[in-house]
DNA sequence: CTGTTAGCGCGTTCAA
DNA sequence: TTGAACGCGCTAACAG
């Protein structure tokens, strides 16, 4: 007796991870059928107490744990949300994406979703590949979509489809969906006033791939705010970046290069920015003082740079848990009740970015 | 005939997504059974030249998409990797995961991989039961693990249970494992003695969460350089911090009110030296002249920061692709033919840091 | 070359 | 209150 237990022991360590319990073994160790183990597990209330009992202790006696897959295939459903990351280029150092993963993986394990990332250049035949995965081999219940292009065939697919997803900006595909989106324009149009009112006339501006369509309409929001000053076409120059803060120092360079040198510089997110306010440093100029900088986003690091950067505040970590939530309940909507009354999901959510107002922007040097 | 034929294009679009094409659904269409259409699909060479393209032909215009749950549960394995991200507090924005989750994600991706990622608060239930459900649930074939710890419970977790993973980092626990890890202890010496080498006397060095293995050892190395040069213990004042740019910045604080003021701050990474930066020139010190910094990790924004920072490097992105590379290699190892030759794995990979001498490094004020 | 049989591990009928 | 039978969708051993 004492041996063969030993011998158990010495097995089950040796082959630990390869051999697992399943309700079979529970079933077979307890004399009684698999489904009534299921089912005393599941917690369903026409299973003797008594044997409820004895099948929890041997459960845990034997380190039973469900094996996930099967109820998945079984369930027909995966509890997994998919997050296809767009990364240009070899790396992701956008700090905008640790803030938003936080929010998204927080929320989810909230609800009890796996999350699923994959990253994948934008617009690629590899992310396209990825969401088929995704829909037609059924690897999650829902997708998150981030960072929304013209003409976006993410949302067309998953539209289509009839897959459940939200995106985390507007599209311009004339599809209605769900989504969560701040409100670039109008974002940008404070931040382009600010530096007029400051009494800036010499603008310099920093924009990126023309594809995002977050990017489209913060250029927008500028120019309008320029036109209604009545400044010329050309008092605002615009320079194109990748979001990298490495490109916004280029793209700084440029621009202050030329004549006359703009006295403010706006860049479509707080890394350019970041890069701009570095480009200007290297030049000798105080930053602040000589020439004001704005950016876009309000990451960590804008409020401890030198100096600490204007910008527009945007959530990130909370649009990550909000679209999360909304994804949530879209997939769940149908498991309810339909006669029950249940939370009205909200669809469509602009959120209208918030002014900080720190030491980057100043008056345009020479004035009162 | 027509309209039958309507009738069933309404249906499958009204409900696409929820009624998929099986392998039995081809079967029936073909006049073959199941097995052939599977064994035509993966390509078996038993399967008549003809057949096979009538099943490929078929399959296509179905759309045929194979149910990967269903793949994942018979052959008994997912082919997805686990990310457990050992999150503090509310938000993760350090862009240092930022790097190395584009480095896991693109090398899982290169291997068919999927990835699945959580987030945890470190050392808390929530990061077990995550494991367990990793481990016992089979959710995944292979764990990574990051930001090991002093006595690592993950670490002896998945070694006891016999699950495929690697670290980035090394343990004290006296067990044998994968991992890849800077040098942090030679690492840290470099930098303080670049310090010494300056000329600089008095030290104030920002420290991390003492259960972080690898902040020990910077500390131990930044102790060992003034011990080494025969600095009394009080010449190297230590506060500590969590890693996030703002605890930098109190840390700084309170190093920098000290008498005698400290010459050179040494901080445990980056992010805590560009906090110390922004203390400094807070208070009206130009850093490089006035006070010396110096940081860990080389992130992108070291680089572009003003002054740029003298720092080490330490290529996350790579080790990133490294430890999944090994990782996936760990898990195929069984799959391949045991006869064959296969390339030796690398297990355990000690990387020296290099230091990056910038600008937010120079002679202490009053020297030659 | 193709089909039959047999599961992977679980949950959900329906009878007993 | 319990168990037998069935199937989720796929792959693999074995016949024919």
């Amino acid at each position: 007796m004492r041996l063969s237990e030993t011998f158990w022991i010495l097995i089950s360590s040796s082959t630990a991870g390869s051999m697992r319990v399943t309700l079979k073994d529970l079933a077979k160790k307890l004399g009684l059928s698999v489904t009534t183990v299921s089912r005393a597990l599941a917690g369903y209330d026409d299973v003797a107490e008594n044997t409820r009992r004895r099948v929890r202790q041997t459960a845990q006696e034997m380190g039973y744990y469900p094996n996930i897959t099967a109820q998945q295939l079984r369930r027909q459903r995966t509890d997994t949300l998919a997050f296809v990351i767009p990364t240009h280029g070899p790396r992701l150092s956008d700090p905008f994406f640790s803030e938003l993963l936080a929010g998204i993986g927080n929320e989810a394990g909230r609800h009890r979703f796996d999350l699923l990332v994959s990253t994948q250049p934008p617009d690629s035949e590899a992310e396209r590949e990825a969401y088929r995965r995704i829909v037609h081999g059924r690897r999650a219940d829902g997708a998150l979509v981030v960072r929304t292009r013209q003409k976006d065939e993410r949302i067309r697919f998953l539209s289509e489809q009839g897959f459940p997803f939200v995106a985390f900006g507007r599209s311009d595909l004339g599809i209605e969906f769900p989504y969560v989106d701040e409100d670039s324009y109008t974002g940008m149009r404070l931040l382009a006033q600010h530096m007029v009112d400051l009494g800036h006339r010499h603008f310099g501006f920093i924009s990126a791939p023309a594809g995002l369509l977050f990017c489209r309409l913060r250029l927008d929001g500028y120019r309008s705010v320029l036109q209604a000053n009545g400044f010329p076409a050309n008092g605002g120059l615009v320079v194109s970046g990748d979001l990298a803060q490495r490109s916004g120092f280029r793209a700084a360079q440029e621009l202050l290069g030329r004549t006359p040198r703009p006295t403010a510089i706006i860049a479509c997110n707080d890394l350019m920015a970041l890069g701009a306010m570095s480009a200007a440093q290297k030049m000798g100029l105080t930053v602040g003082r000589d020439l004001s900088v704005g950016g876009f986003d309000d990451i960590p690091l804008a409020e401890h740079a030198h100096p600490p950067l204007t910008t527009m505040r945007q959530p990130i970590y909370e649009i990550g848990q909000r679209i999360t939530r909304m994804l949530v309940q879209l997939i769940q909507v149908p498991r309810g009740l339909s006669g029950e009354e249940e939370a009205p999901a909200e669809r469509q959510v602009l959120l209208t970015p918030q002014l900080i107002v720190r030491e980057s922007s100043g008056p345009p040097p020479g004035s009162a």
